[in-house]
RNA sequence: GGGGUCGUGGUGUAGCGGUUAACAUGCCAGCCUGUCACGCUGGAGACCGCGGGUUCGAUUCCCGUCGACCCCGCCA
């Protein structure tokens, strides 16, 4: 017998099939019934002659239905499986707490992540999770094209790579470890042996924030490369990568992007930038806010500036550069033309900032005297510190979110919706 | 840590100082041979989050509490 898929199905016309999947929903027309099912990634029409068949049978319910494929005008698939007979492999013992076979799922948030596993098998949301799994894999895919390595660091770390507020602490082995707030330190570690590497990997802040962009958990897409000329070299990888990213979505997730209604931007080789002063002249001259000199952007500064963007510039990204020594961490390379400024950026998209990055600091005495400067202790640094001493180029790398990236891709409300099972101040479970 | 909004059948909403608490969807029963958000008829399902107060009377007003969601600081 052949196996057929949702995807599969109209190749099949004329022959005997099966189809496994879950109860979407029964049409019952009188002497017959139409019965959807859903597998793993479509929905099948399927007609039963005799509606008998589904009986007792509730929405969910996992079946393995056979019959025969034919041509069907009068089907808007163009194909329907005629079936002959329904195996009820694992019966619905209750009906979903929500339907599941609207066009959207219309349950509010909460409820939706209460109850994570069924909220899932609607098409729209699990859709969100295919276009994510494709913006992983094209990371990947990318940065090994580009000759980098994917590394897995440890998330059980001693200490923070930006201080210790936000950390959450565990115990280990009857003393005290954290959970990795981000894989900075191993990455500029591995430059030294690898010369490019990348990591798809979790990270954890602990906090305890509560709104619609930030998560405690979340997927940090890092990748870090050696003998760079500048930060530039980094952004540049940043925008071949996205480049590649759209047009790829396009051609593996046409389906989706379709369902979610989804707006994907069109390919860019290059992103517009502007310095962190020239966005404030701009938040300035065109909206009237003031922004003092030290302040990084806010939410709002952010959405204006991307308003600029998708308005002046020709894009709905935005890269931000030359941040001041005093808003980021130890390890980033000052601008020696411009003192007190960073080799640094944030990329931001339809006004979220999606993604941080810049050139680190290569040279061991600058980077203990940065240590010193932030009033922390090198000694604690040292595991860090070594390979610097042993001819580390100079480097840059970036961090992109990816339940940001794609809740803006998908122009999702919230990060949660982007995030399988999201850890928040709240929620540990599901 | 600070501020705001909201808690009404399974789900999503409406309403309001006195109501048989409404609508949609789901569920149950019946009808329907081409639906694709199928349709039609009937039915069950809510002590209006919890506690207290005001009032002749509170789901409605006030206070507290718990919960949810949003914004800000910070960040991806």
């Amino acid at each position: 017998m052949i196996q057929v898929t949702a995807q599969t199905l109209g190749g099949h016309i004329g022959q005997e099939v099966t189809l496994d999947g879950w109860v979407h929903r029964v049409r019952a027309m009188g002497n017959f019934a139409f019965l959807l099912v859903r597998d793993g990634r479509g929905v099948v029409q399927t007609v039963l002659e005799d509606p008998r068949l589904v009986e007792g049978l509730n929405l969910e319910s996992a079946v393995r239905v056979t019959g025969r494929v034919v041509g069907e005008p009068r089907s808007s698939s163009g194909a329907e499986l005629r079936v002959t007979s329904i195996e009820a492999l694992s019966p619905a013992l209750e009906p979903p707490p929500f339907d599941l076979n609207k066009k959207a799922l219309e349950v509010k948030l909460d409820a939706i992540l209460d109850h994570r596993s069924l909220s899932l098998r609607h098409p729209k949301e699990r859709a969100v999770f295919r276009i994510e799994g494709e913006l992983v894999e094209c990371f990947r895919s990318y940065l090994r094209g580009q000759g980098f390595t994917e590394i897995f660091t440890s998330k059980i770390v001693a200490a923070g790579t930006e201080g210790g507020a936000n950390l959450f602490p565990i115990e280990y082995m009857g003393t005290r470890a954290y959970l990795a707030q981000s894989p900075q330190f191993y990455k500029q570690m591995m430059i030294g042996v690898f010369g490019r590497v990348f990591e798809v990997g979790h990270v954890y802040r602990a906090e305890p924030h509560y709104t619609s962009r930030h998560i405690n958990e979340y997927l940090s897409l890092d990748l870090e490369m050696g003998f760079i000329e500048s930060e530039e070299d980094v952004m540049r990888m940043e925008m071949g990568f996205l480049a590649t990213l759209m047009g790829r979505l396009e051609e593996t997730c046409a389906e989706e992007i379709a369902l979610l209604g989804a707006r994907i931007p069109a390919p860019q080789a290059e992103l517009p930038q502007i310095t962190l002063a020239e966005a404030k002249e701009v938040l300035r001259q065109r909206f009237g806010k003031e922004l003092s000199e030290e302040d990084d952007l806010d939410p709002e500064s952010e959405r204006l500036l991307c308003q600029h963007s998708a308005e002046k510039l020709g894009s709905e990204f935005l890269f931000v550069t030359r941040y001041p020594i005093s808003v980021r961490p130890m390890y980033a390379m000052p601008d020696r033309e411009r003192p007190g400024a960073t080799k640094s950026f944030d990329l931001l998209f339809r006004g979220m900032e999606v993604t941080t990055g810049g050139q680190r600091i290569h040279e061991h005495a600058m980077l203990v005297a940065s240590i010193k400067n932030r009033g922390l202790d090198p000694e604690d640094f040292a595991f860090y510190l070594e390979p610097f001493k042993h001819g580390m180029p100079p480097h840059g790398g970036l961090a992109i979110g990816a339940e940001r990236l794609t809740s803006k891709l998908l122009d999702l409300e919230n990060i949660r919706q982007a995030a399988l099972f999201p850890r928040d101040i709240k929620r540990l479970t599901p």
